[in-house]
DNA sequence: CTGATGTCAGATAAACTGAAATAC
DNA sequence: CGTATTTCAGTTCATCTGACATCA
């Protein structure tokens, strides 16, 4: 147990005030949990398949690039994932009339099961992660997250 | 913009109220702002070395292994990282007399100026990233986080 | 023998980069 | 022409896995 400055006992110290560390060390932790999770789960889906049917279940069918600029994910990562998913029948491709480049995603019914038994298991981890939190906390937490992710609060 | 329920406006839709989303965003950006920062600043230096650095000065010499569970960074990283930083003359390792599998890892006097200049470096993308936080905010924020890493408090 | 340690080779997920072809 | 979209190939960083030899 190295701890050489310890007459304080409470000194912020360098890594432990660093909200980049922390970060780290909470973003590892959670998605540890989420590939397991995920892993235990099924077929081979992870958290840019759930993202993208998310994205599709909340907001409805939208063009590849539009699904990258509200998940975050990259678009030719978006594109990757979406071959993946259309793979496996959740989702459907379809070319825009008005603008035969760009493709119209649309989550299926079968996408729509998914998700939903997704939700479930993302759940658990949230709540597995959270844990150490109480349901105050856990609102603050989402609150500030919020706020660093989208400025606009 | 696709914004199918935009009724109440304000629904905690299905991705923004996901903790583990939100995390993985918020890590985004911060390991972004992070890398371009180590990038624009020099030598090959990332995340791993600054931790080992951070945790070496802040905690006195210590063993590969405690490095590991201090810093959390699986041992083979640590060997690997501690190869670069070694190379570089920034920390230094030495065979413990009694315990002769066992390495001592100490900072040389390069290091803690090398370290020293990274903590500016850190601070500046901390404020970056926290920039959207009040000053309470941040500190709730940190508190938060550091419950999560280690529930602990 | 068990257990901890350091090392190596490799895999994975998320994110990013650059370039190309196509469409507007 | 410039701009936006999709796609492909390749890279990086952090993390993890499994194996191995060494030592207490």
């Amino acid at each position: 147990m190295p701890t050489p400055h310890h007459d304080t006992g409470h000194t912020p110290t360098r890594l432990e005030g660093r909200a980049t560390w922390l970060l780290s060390r909470a973003h590892a932790r959670s998605s540890g949990l989420l590939s397991a999770a995920f892993e235990a789960n099924g077929d081979g889906l992870r958290g840019y398949h759930y993202r993208l049917l998310a994205a599709l279940q909340e907001w409805g069918p939208a063009s590849q690039a539009d699904l990258g600029r509200t998940t975050g994910i990259d678009r030719s990562d978006v594109t990757a994932a979406l071959t993946e998913l259309e793979a496996r029948k959740l989702v459907e491709r379809s070319v825009d009339p008005d603008h035969k480049r760009r493709n119209i995603v649309t989550i299926t019914a079968a996408g729509v099961v998914r998700l939903l038994e997704l939700d479930k298991v993302i759940d658990g981890v949230q709540d597995e992660f959270l844990a150490p939190l109480t349901a105050a906390q856990r609102r603050q937490f989402i609150a500030l997250m919020s706020r660093l992710v989208d400025p606009r609060c």
